[in-house]
DNA sequence: TTTTGAGTTGTTCGA
DNA sequence: GTCGAACAACTCAAA
């Protein structure tokens, strides 16, 4: 019988084990073929930042290529696709890979309830995870709420082979007419994306970027990272094809931690969809943070590169230029909105998820609340990042700085992180500090305080 | 069962 | 200049 694939957050062919099983399921029934489909549902496209849909337009226009030019994409109501194609291709079930967060969950099971009416199977076989959300568990059958004893179990846990695709028939696509791909405003311009070249990332990253990944990933005026979060954020490449081709070195243990800290908070988010926007822990919301109407124009300067303090401004102009920031620096501007502004981190969140190219509810909400203290990982309040030690350590020479901001690029060495101290630091407009650190930091470990008691 | 020590990413202070 | 302690509170696993 005809089956269904309707393409997610996993825009590949390789290692897919839903799609094999979609196509196994046509091909093992008289030689019936798989409508590929993709879904442009406005709950999950209009959000997100244009330059996401972008590299989206572009992951779907390579995945087309892939499939012989057989992808459908059709726009509107999850409810109401799906099921309309699947009944015009006379399909019998539905294949995904199962999505976590917490809108898909309920999408899901939305599509298959309505599915079923119609005498239609929805089959979920893995996900965008080496080992799905919900599966490791502590000995007492609850979740982990720390890192390393869940990357332990994680690691025990292992995951399966690579899914292998049939190899007898090279088209297993039915044709169909597409709508186009959806327009997106602005003029930014995605060169190279798609399943061929994240494996091309991966394997560049192995050879060259891997030998000393433990330290360079820490530094944003080095390439030390390894460039696949776009990829991994839209499924072009499956953690677990990674995570097979890694050893046991050093470095490759940093990197498959990296790996597991994504499944880590995938996990977390599963088990508490509410952390999506609400804190972990209850009493970090009850402390007074600001927000978009009580501190508007604070929070405007944060946006803007603009607070004054150069490397939190480099990474907040990266961020609008290219929908990337360096993960240092995410820290860093984060530890800067919340300890020095006092802003919930809820609203950092929602900035970086309009302007994230990567962007991922369960590692930003979590990452933020990390750097909040409010999240898992008991992460201690008093661990405020000073942006000058922090710069000055990963950024020694300025570089990183100098590339963001131009308003500093004369000044030529390491001073360029305190450019106060230098006499020609506000030349050509650069800001002053909108607040002094060591002032703030007081004030936040106050707040702290005061929450302790009661 | 209870106790104990360790836990991604830090900073400051004082010896 | 360097180095260790202090800065909470809670989770988890091993002893």
């Amino acid at each position: 019988m005809t089956t269904v694939f309707w393409f997610r957050r996993d825009l590949r062919l390789g290692d897919n084990p839903a799609l094999a099983n979609a196509i196994e399921e046509a091909l093992t029934t008289d030689g019936k073929k798989v409508v590929a489909l993709f879904n442009i549902d406005a709950k999950v496209f209009d959000p997100a930042s244009d330059k996401q849909k972008v590299y989206q337009n572009c992951s779907l226009t390579q995945l087309n290529k892939s499939l012989n030019g057989n992808l459908l994409i059709k726009s509107g109501a999850p409810e109401k696709v799906i099921l309309e194609v699947a009944q015009k291709a006379r399909a019998t079930s539905v294949h995904i890979s199962e999505d976590f967060e917490p809108y898909g969950r309920v999408r899901d099971d939305k599509v298959e309830a309505i599915l079923k009416k119609n005498g239609i199977k929805l089959v979920r076989t893995g996900s965008p995870y080496a080992v799905s959300p919900l599966r490791v568990r502590k000995d007492d059958g609850t979740p982990y709420r720390v890192y390393t004893p869940f990357y332990r179990a994680w690691s025990a846990h292992g995951w399966r082979k690579p899914a292998v695709l049939p190899k007898e028939k090279p088209n297993w696509f039915l044709p169909m007419k597409s709508e186009a791909l959806p327009q997106v405003a602005g003029e930014f311009e995605v060169i190279n994306c798609g399943e061929e070249h994240a494996l091309n990332i991966f394997e560049d990253f192995s050879k060259k970027g891997m030998r000393g990944y433990g330290e360079n990933r820490n530094r944003p005026d080095l390439t030390g990272t390894s460039k696949l979060s776009f990829p991994l954020r839209f499924g072009e490449i499956h953690p677990r094809t990674i995570l097979t081709q890694l050893g046991d070195s050093e470095d490759e243990e940093t990197f498959r931690k990296e790996i597991c800290w994504r499944e880590f908070y995938a996990d977390v988010l599963a088990h508490n969809p509410h952390s999506e926007t609400i804190s972990l822990n209850s009493t970090w919301e009850k402390m007074g943070w600001g927000n978009s109407k009580t501190h508007a124009s604070e929070l405007t300067k944060w946006k803007n590169g603009l607070t004054g303090y150069p490397i939190v401004d480099a990474g907040m102009r990266q961020l609008i230029e290219t929908g990337w920031m360096h993960n240092r620096v995410r820290m860093i501007v984060g530890s800067f909105l919340v300890k020095d502004l006092h802003i919930h981190w809820r609203e950092g969140a929602a900035w970086f998820m309009e302007h994230l190219i990567d962007g991922d509810i369960a590692s930003n909400s979590h990452g933020w609340q990390w750097v909040a203290g409010c999240g898992t990982d008991a992460a201690p309040y008093f661990r405020i990042f000073n942006p000058i030690t922090q710069a000055l350590k990963f950024d020694p020479k300025g570089d990183y700085v100098r590339t963001w901001i131009k308003e500093l690029s004369h000044i030529t060495d390491g001073s360029v992180h305190e450019p106060w101290k230098h006499p020609l630091g506000h030349a050509h407009g650069y800001p002053e500090p909108m607040v002094d650190h060591a002032t703030e930091r007081e004030h936040a470990l106050a707040m702290y305080e005061k929450i302790k008691k009661n």
